[in-house]
DNA sequence: GCCGTTTTCGGCCCGACTGTTTTCAGTCG
């Protein structure tokens, strides 16, 4: 039984309240459970059969007599009542945007609705239209959520959208009448995945803005257009639909409205508590004094009246960001990075030569990169045999000799194999300067005598020349699930042998992911972000992987990227001499 | 159901938009 287990059924367990009418601070307490949960890096049901879960945020008698009911029997009596009183199907309607759960349990009072299909059917029929409080409109509005919901597959990348929102950012700037634009949402908060883009205009001329910005190449649906507000949606390459939001606000309001868009929506209850308590109240126009405005103007206004450092925007989640200011001010950034320790070229199943990647990298201003082509396991990607990687690791050198100005490190990626070994011999990985050990095969549980995900890992971080894990849990986001690994044992382990862990920043791993890169943070581990660029055009990706760490709370001195080449050789040199 | 600079009960974030039940409930972010 997996944290996400727990989050679904109390989410279910709120769901089902709602749409039986229940008290909504009570079905809150659920969700907040829920999101407890899905926050915490480390296995919950393990804690509740070790000990208290009332120490989570949020968790109290109740809830934690119903996770350990959870862990102890499979169920919880609360959830098998509501089960019996509703059809399985009912809490899924939530999704479609337009159906509450008012109308929820509307159509399966009145029309006997039990799912997506039955909601179909009625609507085609013109039943439910006849229902009191539902008319034309809010069947049309229900009909597009359905159609937008199959059509938009759940959520997008960030590395997906973060180019197209700041595609449209460019567009609606260049429009007259324009001070500003800028991405808010969870984009802005570089969460691995979104739901929709949103972008904040500052302008005094909203009608003719938003109407320019529903014109727009490229828009497939118009699903509002007001004064201030415009909502879009756009036809990704694989045929799904992204929507994109757009608000327009006065300039002297912009720092509200900013702070207020970027959300989360949890960072700004807190936020709102703490102006309540002091008898303001925090709206996206601004922080007010009864009818006075006290700030508003810039985000870092509100956060100072509030008696807060500024909280960057990846880490305003509602995780004890206002409990551990220190982090905010020296988080890392992308000029912080002095080099690439994770790409590939054509000698495995990279795009570029060795000239090409280091050139694109001496131009992006870095000062050293290392060349970690995959080893000979790794058959599908072009791994280098012993013979191939000897002739490779000269070639490398050979460049490094030739181009001025950065410097070209040995490295490899190493596979970790089944048995924990690794995949070239000791004499081969001692001519490196930099090894990353990764688990590309038998990603599945290990099984009898086999070696576990999280036991191979740790024989690999006990091997002298393995300088950091790379993408530690394989995840894919969207496509594949992360390997089941005891990630407590593996921060200490790191932590132990001077390992370091990685931060994958390809938008498709972000391996580690934010809660990861805490967990490893509170244990000491030094982390490494590297692209696993297999073309020049991948370093830009470097972003997305600052974007993680930071989220994560990692600072300019957790991160082997920010280290001088001196520095970086020493670290090594420990691990290797230890 | 949770929680405490409002501390064991009474409160729990805020505003906009929309459609329709014509005075506001439902939904959304």
């Amino acid at each position: 039984m997996s944290n996400a287990d727990l989050v679904r059924i109390f989410e279910r367990i709120a769901d089902l309240m709602e749409i039986d009418g229940a008290d909504r601070f009570r079905i809150n307490s659920y969700r907040r459970v829920a999101r407890t949960i899905k926050d915490t890096p480390t296995d919950v049901a393990e804690m509740a059969r070790n000990g208290d879960v009332t120490d989570l945020q949020g968790v109290g008698k109740g809830t934690a007599e119903r996770i350990r009911q959870f862990v102890d029997t499979g169920h919880i009596d609360v959830l098998v009542q509501l089960e019996a009183k509703f059809p399985p199907g009912l809490p899924a309607l939530l999704d479609i945007p337009g159906m509450g759960p008012k109308k929820v349990g509307l159509v399966h009072r009145e029309l006997g609705v039990t799912g997506l299909e039955d909601l179909k059917k009625v609507a085609a029929s013109g039943k439910l239209a006849e229902l009191s409080g539902m008319g034309v409109a809010s069947v049309k509005k229900i009909s597009e959520g359905i159609a937008f919901l199959e059509s938009s597959g759940g959520r997008t990348p960030l590395g997906i959208a973060l180019p197209i929102a700041e595609m449209f950012a460019d567009r609606v700037r260049a429009l007259p009448g324009v001070d500003r634009v800028e991405i808010a949402g969870s984009l802005r908060r570089g969460a691995e995945t979104i739901g929709d883009v949103d972008l904040l205009c500052a302008s005094g001329e909203g009608a003719a803005i938003v109407r320019q910005f529903t014109e727009f190449d490229g828009v497939r649906r118009v699903l509002a257009a007001g004064d201030t507000k415009g909502s879009v949606t756009i036809e990704l390459a694989d045929r799904r639909e992204l929507q994109i939001d757009l608000r327009v606000v006065e300039t002297d309001a912009f720092g509200a409205a900013w702070q207020y868009f970027t959300g989360s929506k949890e960072h700004n209850v807190r936020l709102r508590e703490r102006a309540v308590r002091r008898k303001w109240r925090l709206n996206e126009y601004g922080l007010y004094h009864e009818k006075r405005r006290i700030a508003g103007e810039s985000e870092s206004d509100i956060y100072k009246k509030l008696e807060l450092s500024f909280v960057p925007p990846e880490l305003r989640e509602d995780r004890g960001e206002f409990d551990r200011p220190s982090d905010a001010a020296d988080l890392v950034t992308l000029k912080d990075i002095r080099g690439d320790l994770h790409m590939h070229t054509v000698a495995s199943d990279g795009k570029c030569t060795i000239e090409a990647m280091a050139c694109a990298a001496k131009e992006r201003g870095y000062k050293f990169i290392a060349i970690c082509d995959h080893s000979k396991s790794s058959t599908i990607a072009n791994g280098l045999t012993i013979e191939r990687m000897k002739k490779h690791i000269r070639a490398i050198r050979k460049v490094d000799e030739a181009i001025e100005g950065i410097a070209i490190l040995v490295g490899c990626e190493c596979d970790i194999l089944s048995d924990g070994s690794m995949d070239y011999p000791d004499d081969l990985l001692a001519q490196c300067d930099w090894v990353v050990g990764s688990i590309h095969s038998a990603m599945g549980k290990g099984g009898s005598g086999k070696l576990s995900p999280t036991e191979r890992t740790i024989a690999a971080m006990e091997h002298r020349y393995v300088c950091a894990i790379g993408h530690p849990t394989g995840r894919l986001i969207n496509r594949r699930a992360p390997m089941d690994l005891d990630m407590q044992t593996i921060v200490k382990t790191a932590k132990r042998t001077g390992t370091m862990l990685e931060i994958n920043a390809s938008w498709r791993r972000l391996d580690l992911k934010d809660l990861h890169v805490r967990l490893a943070l509170d244990a000491g581990v030094v982390l490494t972000i590297n692209t696993d660029a297999h073309h020049t055009d991948q370093f830009a990706q470097m972003r997305y992987g600052i974007m993680t760490a930071r989220r994560g709370g990692a600072t300019v001195k957790d991160v082997a990227n920010c280290l001088t080449l001196a520095s970086l050789r020493k670290r090594i040199a420990k691990k290797r001499d230890s």
